[in-house]
DNA sequence: TTAATTCCCGATAACGTTACCGGCAACGCT
DNA sequence: AGCGTTGCCGGTAACGTTATCGGGAATTAA
């Protein structure tokens, strides 16, 4: 009972041949019964579990999945959780490496992935990432590869996102009916697609209420909370300082909140804060964070659902793209128009 | 260009053997200086990538871990990370599975990694596992495990832990050094091991003081926030209710922070509230939630160096156990006595 | 010159599985 | 009786790699 067992034992031990029990095994046809239960009986009682690299090298797939995602914050992990779901009911194994945002650990992950190790990828891209050869690879060996959240133009995979630019736009636009008249941005990473999605969406509600949009209100920075900090310390300290700050995500919401109270400025009477995600974090911060709520459950699902499509279908999927709707939550950070039941308009 | 190159086509297209190429590939000797350049040079030129599922077949080891999780909140994913990185640097991969808490995903997911899939595994079990039965399993098969974090006695492998009862002291001693007299807890689950040993932390911290335990403060129920929120709720109508509480979680803190300021009490004046884990989340709200720090990430590395330790030593390990220091972190909302640089003394 | 040593290399089996082909009975049909 | 059909099974190659062995040529030692 010290090595694990093998078709070969059972094979032997029941006088036949290997691929009779092979057979039996996996419910081919061409094999009578009653060998069938004897083989399946005798697997039973050697504990037998089929070896997986043996089956993955022969037939060449491997039933996993490899997922790439940059980090796993509240978002990803529950994005991944959906991905997990799907597959697992699906009969593949998924693999999640993370990148910590480092263009190199994307790399390195992928590459080891690569190596026969999965069939193909769901991934969303690092922060850090410009290029995109590596993923290339991936289409150069005709593997599946679907991408989630954080999308590129730059690969032609099939996707699934958020409407990014719908959920600037909605932000944006609650912040104006609310009366704020300076409107800042704290924009992502410049070469980050969601990061640009939402800022068109911020610029097309301006345009709406014909706002003239104001650079020095845009701000790139990084993704995390400290920098949406500096940087909102430095907003506010302009001569003519913004008096609502839309920001893309919530971690920098809650940067830009720590910064507004340093400076002793009151939400939402002061200045209005509007952020992303709708983490749980920011309802239970005082005052509460209006935040874009996303799907973010349901779009790991249908990644995973679009992958396993890829793998069954012949077709080109790649123009697919799949646009879950965003809806954002009014809370007491952005809200200066009461009305009696306590609700915006 | 369509298939993927293997050694068996650079050694036709070199007219040697399939043997030597091998060796050239793994700097093996016997192998002449410039036969190794040109083979060296066709498979950078053929982009050859190894098949890891061939030699993980002959070799019988597949340089992958298996991680169990039971989710990926906050303090997981980042033992996680911790993980990851340690794992990486040593050249294994880690897959990573999170069972939702869910017994029977838990099984399922470690048959599938258990499949020849991964060398060893790295555990931490879920809340609802009280038969182990299935982790004996990777025992049989000789194969080397680690638990982290939520460990068990029931179990004989190596694994690291936080020092949970002394977390549970340190949080008591501090609400008693407070002038706090009526201190309750929300344990977890009663089969849980971290919940049991931040209860006993808790009694000692009682028992030092002479302060009578009070089963009525005393109350179990499931490690999350809702049903923090729903237990403090009944502790609030207590006819003598408690002046503080201790939770063994971050998010069963906010749970009770919820109940509390439902109630319309303060904190830290009529209540004083103290959790465990050191989520950024209780620094962001108001007022900020003490609770006992836990290095994380440290955890996760050593885990993983355990794991590769396991790996590579012939000895048993199983009775090695490290334990990580913890250490409170003051906050308003349990801090009532003040001095004059705004720590307790 | 011969023997011993070193340097390279190739052939083969093996890891555990499946796919393909061929074959031998037994049976049914004309 | 002869023929095709069906049911069942075994042998063999193959997936891509490495390990083991053996052996020939070249170099060194005696």
């Amino acid at each position: 009972m010290n090595k694990p067992a093998t078709i070969k034992d059972i094979a032997r031990q029941l006088n036949i041949s290997i691929s009779t029990v092979s057979r039996a095994m996996r419910n081919a046809p061409d094999v009578n019964i009653e060998t069938r239960k004897a083989v399946m009986a005798l697997s039973e009682e050697l504990n037998y579990q089929p070896n997986k690299l043996a089956l993955s090298l022969k037939q060449k797939q491997t039933h996993n999945i490899g997922v790439l995602v940059p980090n796993l914050d509240y978002v990803l992990a529950t994005m991944v959780k959906g991905i997990d779901e799907v597959a697992l009911e699906a009969g593949y194994t998924v693999m999640v490496c993370q990148s910590n945002e480092s263009f190199g650990r994307e790399i390195v992950n992928m590459r080891r992935l690569l190596d026969s190790l999965v069939d193909g990828f769901i991934i969303s891209v690092s922060s850090e990432t410009k290029v995109f050869d590596h993923f290339r690879k991936i289409q150069e060996k005709q593997m599946p590869m679907v991408v989630f959240d954080r999308m590129t133009p730059f690969l032609q995979a099939p996707g699934v996102r958020i409407d990014n630019e719908d959920g600037g736009f909605q932000a944006t636009e609650h912040l104006i009916e609310q009366g704020y008249k300076r409107i800042a941005i704290l924009a992502g990473p410049k070469n980050l697609g969601i990061s640009n999605e939402r800022l068109d969406g911020y610029l097309r509600a301006l345009k709406k209420y014909k706002m003239k949009p104001d650079q020095d209100l845009i701000i790139y920075c990084d993704f995390n909370q400290h920098y949406a900090y500096l940087a909102t310390q430095e907003l506010l300290q302009m001569k003519k300082r913004p008096d609502a700050i839309f920001t893309i995500s919530d971690r920098m919401a809650i940067g830009a909140m720590l910064a507004i109270k340093e400076k002793g400025l009151r939400m939402p009477q002061d200045i209005g804060l509007v952020g992303f995600n709708n983490e749980p974090v920011v309802s239970l911060v005082t005052p509460g964070i209006s935040s874009v709520d996303q799907p973010a459950f349901e779009l790991g699902k249908i990644a995973a659902k679009l992958f396993i499509e890829t793998m069954h279908n012949e077709s080109d999927m790649s123009h697919v793209e799949e646009v879950l709707k965003v809806k954002l939550i009014v809370r007491e950070s952005s809200q200066r128009i009461v009305t009696k039941n306590g609700r915006t308009k």
